[in-house]
DNA sequence: TGTACATCAGTGAACGCGCGTTCACTGATGTAC
DNA sequence: TGTACATCAGTGAACGCGCGTTCACTGATGTAC
């Protein structure tokens, strides 16, 4: 209790929005309360507008760092895969298939329009917007990274986004639906259609 | 006021179902009250439990009912097109993509994990993935409508998941972010994946 | 370095408000005779 | 067919409850001298 040190306090300004982003992609924004997040930071609810405008400002900085972490973790997984291998975009395809815990499904699906109604420009759309735009970027980058390997023929454009969209499509069902088989089918439709030498070599578990 | 007949009080039932279904893929389920299912009826709120016995009840209907509408819409849609042409597909496809009210957005994509965190077991959750299950079949049942077509070759089954993968994603961030470029790319490449028969006539506009 | 004081991160109770739900009531409908 | 009465769809106010937000207060931190 008490005044606490600044360097305590950024700690713990950053600490209420990576929880928040965790709670929300787990419970969406409306089924998190602000009293549920000052709790799970370990701290109490009246603190919050110390750190925050409002609920919508964390919303917004909740779904900035979402995109961030995703994108962070994307880059990762792309760059594990050595160049050499021209692996990047089987790789992705498959951790973004991989089962998580729902605090940490990917933002395009767990922050989509569920803010429809209520604000159409609020600055968390403009986030997400942009947020999305990054990954597809991102995806892209990783599939010219694998242009012309050895045996398989590169990916045109269109196939690299026709990929990004069934991608998400696949991963918006199976968040939904858990895994039911025709979930599996539309996994190892979208796995099937990576070019021969990004295929991963183990069969789809 | 006062009671009402049978007749009347069944249509009344039904108009609050189609009501809330629209308003619920418009605002989302937590976004609309039963005050605002009611009065959007053209009713008062106190009615409401002499039709359900809970607002998770009427969630259940009016996904069931979304669903059955969405269903019913891809049948016209492929059907209109005469089965010597083929191209049912590439119709529904492209009826996806047409822009619409939020309020008649695919259930796919407006009931999305609503309910992830409270209630993974709701009744609601189990139509969502029935009705999502039976919109996939019957859009690999259009698909082989059109086999093995004049010039074109036929799609082989993982072809056309991912073709419904993709469209779901494609339609998924459509919703969320509006008609950016990225967005009409997506859309674009998921048209030029229809085998080249199925494909439009006229360039998407 | 010590002392005196202003600052402000964090506390916990309280505030309106809107929600899902309940309830006493109304009066046309449906039924029994 | 008429009459008397029970039924029940619809009304509108009220109920707890949890939400986002506010506020007086606390006391260690940071600062001025």
């Amino acid at each position: 209790m008490g005044r606490v040190s600044k360097a305590q306090a950024a700690l713990n300004r950053q600490h209420i929005v990576e929880t928040a982003s965790r709670l929300f992609r787990q419970q969406g924004v409306e089924g998190v309360s602000i009293a549920d997040i000052m709790g799970a930071a370990g701290l109490t609810p009246g603190g919050f507008y110390k750190h925050f405008a409002s609920k919508e400002a964390l919303v917004d900085e909740a779904f900035a760092l979402a995109f961030q972490q995703a994108l962070g973790a994307w880059d990762q997984v792309a760059q594990r895969e050595r160049s050499g291998q021209d692996r990047a975009l089987a790789a992705l395809v498959r951790f973004y298939f991989r089962p998580r815990p729902a605090e940490w499904s990917c933002p395009m699906l767990a922050f989509a329009t569920c803010d429809d109604g209520q604000a159409p420009q609020a600055p968390a759309m403009a986030t997400y917007r942009q947020g999305a735009q990054t990954l597809l970027e991102r995806f892209r980058t990783a599939a010219q990274k694998a242009p012309a390997s050895a045996q398989g023929q590169a990916l045109t454009n269109a196939e690299v986004d026709l990929l990004f969209a069934a991608m998400v499509g696949t991963g918006l069902l199976a968040r939904s639906v858990g895994d039911a088989s025709w979930i599996r089918e539309l996994q190892a439709a979208v796995l099937a259609a990576l070019p021969p030498t990004d295929r991963p070599v183990d069969p789809p578990a």
